[in-house]
RNA sequence: GGGGACGUGGAGAAAUUGGUAAACUCUGGCGACUUAAAAUCGCCCGGCUUCGGCCUUGCGGGUUCAAGUCCCGCCGUCCCCACCA
């Protein structure tokens, strides 16, 4: 055939294996249980209408280790589905006065378009859109099975207003004190809210995180710090004096000091306390400095700047082991009312903010702890009068009646054990985490199926008559929740006793959906549930699954919580839902400014040769800033259907895997999938036109090659060896390293006629393209049929290493003198310690260094190194 | 303030986990082919050098026959959490 003619035709190729794998549904997946099962799973996408670089790095990803394991014998599942419900769909309903669900469903198709010419090995036949009645009625079941459970319950209390998206945000959407997609300050209101009750598995979510190996440290970290747990007592401190209008008789506080009991000063409550709330009734300047506390926002810049500030009450409480002392009772800006019991006792000694507060206002400061082998006297002397800085390590109790003597751990829980033989307090654990907050008040999500009756309170929608659909005929004219606004649709009788009655007009937070969708994955046709519990059994947990960091404590934190809520209400055997977690890093671009100081978009910039660069439309000088993660506000995003369609999905997968490690970000470049696209063609000639006869498809290699033919045969078996274990390790990076090495090794060997023998090179070709599939399944699909195969490598299984040819006959010696190297040696494999000793003695460059003395000291390693001692 | 990660050529990175630092790639330079350009191919690209070599992994110490890798102390960058009692 024509050199010429025989161009890579990157279109025609591409569209047509993506034929070939459809016509024979290559990925759909069955249960077998004859086969050892893998479950591929990338983070599912947002309808947002356009795939962005984020998408083809994350589903490229996922997608080399599921061809991977399918070539390997695993039976794969491979699913893609739809995070459907959302505030953006009701965005463009205000903005566009287009439904919501004709917006998501629209982007949706359009996605799944753009999706399907990145040649991802999935099953759609599984498709799943969390929008659809035939999803979500299987949670509304679940959430009245929760309700039964005691997991679900609903709870007036404050909350995290955003009152840009007019909804309530669980805590953890809530970032620096601002809501986590409309970056507005969150607001603090009281409202009934419906609870997921995630605190019922604090301790378990904590301590399964060691059975998480397959995860990375980091976020196993972050979830660890965000669950919070410390031991600690709850104390309760008599109030002197009763106070009208409040029932309590003491205010309990949370400490993990009870060790330094005898250091309090005083007692500090929350502006949100009850108690404060009561003493405010009848104090305008309390109700002053709660409205002062109240403006100061909880932003980082707000935290550090604001002032520590304080309110005295004048009234006192009891100290809980000795009643005699009484204790001024503040009220202190500080102290949250939403961790332990929003009252604190302070000790100033012993806390830097205490510390810094009781200074302010003249509180006493008491040592009652010192460092070990400290001059007490001294020691306590200076801390009350002088120090500014609290001694808050471990020490030994001083100045503490019956805990003297005793250190901080000790003193910990001789405290406790008289606190609680007092009834004074109880020794207890405390988290920082706190029940999902589910409700919002948007029309986009799914309805809350329960029914609010005057007579009978709150009654859950009997199950027969799920699912509670979204009404379709909702206006977005007026702020606030549709749903409260429709006419007809909340009206209803009561399902026990018949009279009117209203619906739930609040749906779920949209990390409800994503919460049980892999699931649903392993049984996406299932009417009854929402998946049965064999199939669930026999897919889940998913082993390898792979999304962005941002999702360390949100979605991934309630996807265990919820996988274990299930399975106490009999869903399924499983508590933790991913085995295997891979967080990819983000895609970066170079970001352009003009001189007006806006961004510029990419294809508007030209790069000069001097390093400056301009405007292409009107030569305008452009500052190039720093590499940044693509954003549209930004404008440094680069579009990969163009991409696609320039230089094929292939060449954009395969940049995607080189050179970055895949956890760390990637700096998008032209000349980085230029070079993918120079490496497909290169490739792409050395097989249709190499030069050298390749002989038949299927022939066995010759026993006895030349050396040189040799040579390649075993450069190839050693990258069977090492991209196999890079693939298992997700070391993209080097695996297409070590395959464009062994590309260059072909290259080289066929333009030399001494070194070009057919066998060896069909061979060493063949071995590329098998294990380039993964990455660019479309190329190797057309070459492994060019190279004469009539299978399609889909169906093909992964090619094995001999060990025999992983081990050379020779090896280089590295020689050292004193640790430093000073030639090398060419030695056989096995040549005893002596005679590599005396072959590195005897190099020239050792001689030199040994000055003519004799060694004092050689060490060999047999196959790397001969270190000699001088 | 608490926690974590990282620091290697002009750039992205690699280093068999303590054993020849810089594989692979990008950018750049020189050359071949071409009327020319693109594409392609070849060579060079950490520093110094008296051309024998010598030095080099943020800085300073340490352990070791041997340190990019382990330990201690700094410096710097990034990320997460944060009036959390």
């Amino acid at each position: 055939m024509s050199r010429s003619d025989d161009r890579y035709n990157v279109k025609e190729t591409e569209e047509k294996w993506q034929r070939v794998w459809e016509d024979r549904q290559a990925f759909l997946a069955t249960e077998d249980a004859s086969r050892p099962k893998y479950y591929v799973l990338e983070m599912f996408p947002y309808p947002s209408g356009r795939i962005h670089m984020g998408h083809v790095r994350n589903y490229t990803l996922g997608d080399v280790v599921a061809r991977a394991k399918r070539a390997q014998g695993f039976n794969v599942l491979h699913p893609m589905g739809w995070d459907a419900f959302g505030l953006p769909a009701e965005n463009a309903a205000i903005e566009r006065g287009v439904h919501p669900g004709k917006w998501t469903r629209e982007n949706i198709a359009a996605m799944r378009e753009q999706f399907k010419p990145m040649g991802l090995s999935i099953d759609w036949s599984r498709e799943v859109s969390t929008c659809e009645p035939e999803y979500y009625r299987h949670e509304q079941k679940m959430f009245l099975d929760f309700l039964k459970a005691g997991l679900a319950y609903r709870k007036r209390s404050w909350v995290n207003w955003d009152p840009v998206e007019n909804t309530v945000l669980a805590n953890e959407q809530v970032i620096d004190g601002k809501g986590w997609r409309s970056g507005a300050a969150v607001e603090r209101r009281e409202l009934n809210q419906w609870f997921l009750k995630i605190t019922h598995y604090a301790d378990d979510l904590l301590a399964a995180l060691d059975g998480l190996p397959r995860w990375p440290e980091k976020v196993r970290t972050m979830q660890a710090n965000w669950i919070g747990k410390s031991e600690g007592a709850r104390v309760f401190f008599d109030l002197a004096a009763p106070v009208a209008g409040h029932d309590e008789a003491h205010v309990e506080v949370f400490t993990t000091r009870p060790d330094t009991l005898f250091g309090a000063s005083f007692v500090a409550l929350s502006p949100h306390h009850p108690l404060t709330r009561a003493l405010a009734e009848r104090d305008p300047r309390l109700v002053e400095f709660i409205a002062e506390c109240d403006r100061i926002g909880t932003s980082e810049e707000a935290i550090e700047t604001a002032e520590k500030k304080g309110f005295d009450t004048g009234l006192t409480v009891r100290h809980p082991l000795d009643p005699s002392w009484e204790l001024p009772l503040w009220v202190a800006n500080f102290v949250l009312m939403d961790y332990g019991t929003g009252a604190i006792f302070a000790c100033p000694g012993h806390d830097q903010r205490d510390m810094d507060f009781a200074r302010k206002y003249g509180l006493p400061v008491r040592a009652v702890v010192a460092p070990k082998d400290a001059d007490v006297a001294a020691f306590s002397k200076e801390l009350a009068e002088t120090a500014t800085d609290a001694f808050t390590e471990a020490g030994v109790a001083v100045n503490s009646g019956f805990l003297d003597g005793l250190a901080t751990t000790e003193a910990k829980r001789a405290a406790i054990a008289r606190l609680e033989e007092l009834g004074k307090g109880k020794g207890t654990v405390q988290f920082r985490l706190r029940d999902w907050g589910v409700s919002r008040q948007r029309y986009w999500g799914c309805p809350v199926p329960v029914i609010h009756c005057d007579s009978c309170g709150i009654v859950p929608v009997p199950e027969d008559q799920l699912p509670v659909t979204l009404p379709e005929d909702v206006t977005f004219d007026k702020p606030g929740n549709p749903l409260d606004h429709h006419p007809t649709w909340k009206h209803v009788d009561c399902p026990t006793c018949g009279k009117p009655a209203r619906r739930e007009t609040d749906t779920f937070d949209t990390f409800f959906e994503s919460s049980w969708y892999f699931a649903r994955f392993a049984d996406p046709k299932n009417e009854t549930a929402g998946f049965g519990k064999d199939k669930a059994g026999y897919w889940l947990p998913v082993d390898q699954y792979i999304g962005g960091i941002e999702h360390a404590v949100l979605h991934l934190l309630y996807s265990r919580f919820f996988t274990r809520a299930l399975r106490d209400c009999g869903y399924l055997d499983v508590a933790e839902p991913f085995d295997g977690l891979f967080t990819q890093g983000m895609i970066n671009h170079e970001t352009y400014k003009d001189p007006n100081g806006k961004w510029v978009e990419p294809g508007d910039v030209e790069k000069l040769p001097d390093g400056t660069a301009r405007r292409l439309s009107d030569s305008a000088p452009i500052t190039v800033g720093r590499s940044e993660k693509m954003s549209k506000s930004k404008k440094n995003t680069v579009d990969p259907t163009r991409i696609i369609d320039t230089y094929g999905a292939d060449a954009a997968r395969l940049f995607m895997l080189s050179d970055s490690p895949p956890d760390r970000d990637l700096d998008w470049s032209d000349a980085g999938i230029e070079g993918a696209w120079r490496y497909l063609n290169r490739l792409w000639r050395l097989v249709t036109d190499a030069g050298v006869d390749l002989g038949t498809a299927g022939a066995a290699l010759p026993d006895a090659l030349p050396a040189e033919a040799m040579a390649l045969v075993r450069a190839a078996h050693k990258a069977v060896a090492g991209v196999t274990d890079d693939l298992e390790a997700l070391r993209f990076n080097t695996a297409v390293a070590k395959l464009r090495e062994l590309t260059n090794a072909i290259g080289d060997a066929v333009k030399d006629p001494a070194k070009a023998d057919g066998a060896a090179v069909r061979f060493a070709l063949e071995t590329v393209v098998r294990l380039l599939n993964p990455m660019t399944p479309h190329i190797t699909e057309e070459l492994w049929q060019r190279l004469g195969h009539t299978t399609s490598l889909a169906e093909t299984a992964w090619p094995n290493a001999d060990p025999a040819m992983l081990v050379e006959n020779t090896v280089t010696l590295a020689v050292q003198v004193n640790g430093k190297l000073r030639g090398t040696v060419e030695l056989p494999k096995d040549c005893p310690k002596e005679e590599a000793e005396a072959a590195a003695l005897a190099l020239p460059n050792v001689q030199l260094q040994l000055e003519g003395k004799a060694p004092r000291k050689v060490i060999v390693v047999p196959g790397k190194i001969v270190n000699i001692v001088a």
